[in-house]
DNA sequence: CCGGCCTCTCAGGGAGTTTTCAGGGGATGC
DNA sequence: GCATCCCCTGAAAACTCCCTGAGAGGCCGG
């Protein structure tokens, strides 16, 4: 996905998964962060120890030290590191509740994975010690907050359902490069998801109509190719 | 959730339950204080006299001193820090009682968030060299006053629920930034709560019956996201 | 002990969202 | 010009999430 030049922050993806580690770890570079992985709770600490992230991403269940487990573990070494959990689904689980105090935060499986590299920026935006990073992407006219997830076109606030704003948030994070449907499908839906291309022509259709209606377009068709998010030529 | 800047008022938390040590400290230290720690009363006694907090969280029931001796001590040495005590539900001792008259103040486990950030918010405005900072809290035509407990929308009187005004507080204190349930009720709700997220729905409902019933609308949902605090679209 | 307020749960209904499907139209290549 | 492929979009089905009324149970004050 996105070169979107996270300035190189170091993560640590633990995940017993291959697939998903698999995933995690390759798209996640590709976003621009510095990736390093371990599979089990144990290799986790020790990792985190030599290597120092500046954000885990941590899976709950673990073959043998659970996730917290692993947290508690760091924490009395003295490091306070941010964390991002994977969860299940149906994971009511106590400890989840609570998550949210401390800065750090959760994404439950299935995710997308533009769900999942936007937490991540949003946890190391509200622990990077400069305050307040921005939370906003601008293209053209285009304004997209991702904390109080308003967008508006040419000074217009424009009403998005979840979905429309992950994909124009993927297409902003990724202006001027040319996205396949296939590639689209990929970061924006979740990983299980088992439907056909259709779906993003339809969620670009609903999408021109919402804030793309005034000129310059900014959305594009490459027939045979993707849509791409750009000013027309000049 | 809360970067409410909280003026960076240093803290010194004590509490020998590690799990609830930790919650504070995380949920302090991200709501913008400056937190330092002791698990003991006599560990407290010394970090007191060097660091010297602007206000103290302390236990009621510690291994060694019990909280009351902890503060004699410091008091002994001159120092007038004010404190917001932790303590067990039935704890009717008549120590605690007579908490409020020197400014203190005092908070039963299991507490929210909400709850102890703003004892400590009262506390040191109370104790602040400029006598009275404001304890009132306003959003467009709503006010909130946190000293009296009285809410206004329009310039009306409400009567609220102690919840309801909880949960009042916390939207306002985080206005025109999306909270999401879980994350509403991690800080709204004591921290031993084990109920799901519809109880949130509910009480949001009950709030926008009773201050939200003129225009403009207030209370926000984002489907999928969570509640917002906010005008409405320019 | 009773009544009232408050908290919390449950479930039905409704509204908004996601997904699929199919027809039509424009671009491309022959 | 014609056939083909790809894309666009309207419509509807399927689904999810949210709102709210009803009521049980607890707590407090009378």
């Amino acid at each position: 996905m996105a070169a979107t030049t996270q300035t190189e922050a170091r993560l640590l993806v633990v995940e017993d998964d291959p697939n998903i580690l698999e995933l995690l770890s390759a798209s996640l570079r590709f976003a621009g962060f510095d990736v390093a992985t371990a599979t089990s709770g144990s290799a986790a600490v020790s990792a985190a120890k030599e290597r120092r992230p500046d954000l885990v991403v941590l899976d709950v269940m673990l073959p043998d030290l659970d996730g917290f487990e692993v947290i508690r573990l760091l924490r009395e070494g003295g490091t306070r590191t941010p964390v991002v959990f994977l969860t299940a689904r149906d994971a009511t689980d106590d400890k989840i509740r609570g998550l949210t105090l401390g800065g750090d935060d959760y994404v439950t499986k299935p995710f997308s994975l533009e769900e999942l590299t936007a937490r991540i920026r949003a946890v190391l935006r509200r622990t990077a010690t400069g305050e307040h990073a921005p939370s906003r992407l601008t293209f053209a006219d285009l304004e997209l907050d991702e904390e109080t997830h308003e967008v508006h076109r040419a000074g217009k606030r424009v009403q998005l359902s979840p979905t429309e704003f992950k994909l124009l948030r993927y297409l902003m994070l990724n202006a001027n490069r040319v996205l396949s449907k296939a590639q689209i499908l990929d970061h924006v839906w979740n990983y299980d998801f088992r439907g056909d291309d259709n779906i993003v022509e339809s969620y670009i259709s609903y999408l021109r109509r919402k804030v793309d209606t005034t000129q310059p377009r900014l959305i594009h068709t490459l027939r045979g190719v993707g849509y791409v998010l750009r000013k027309p030529a000049a």
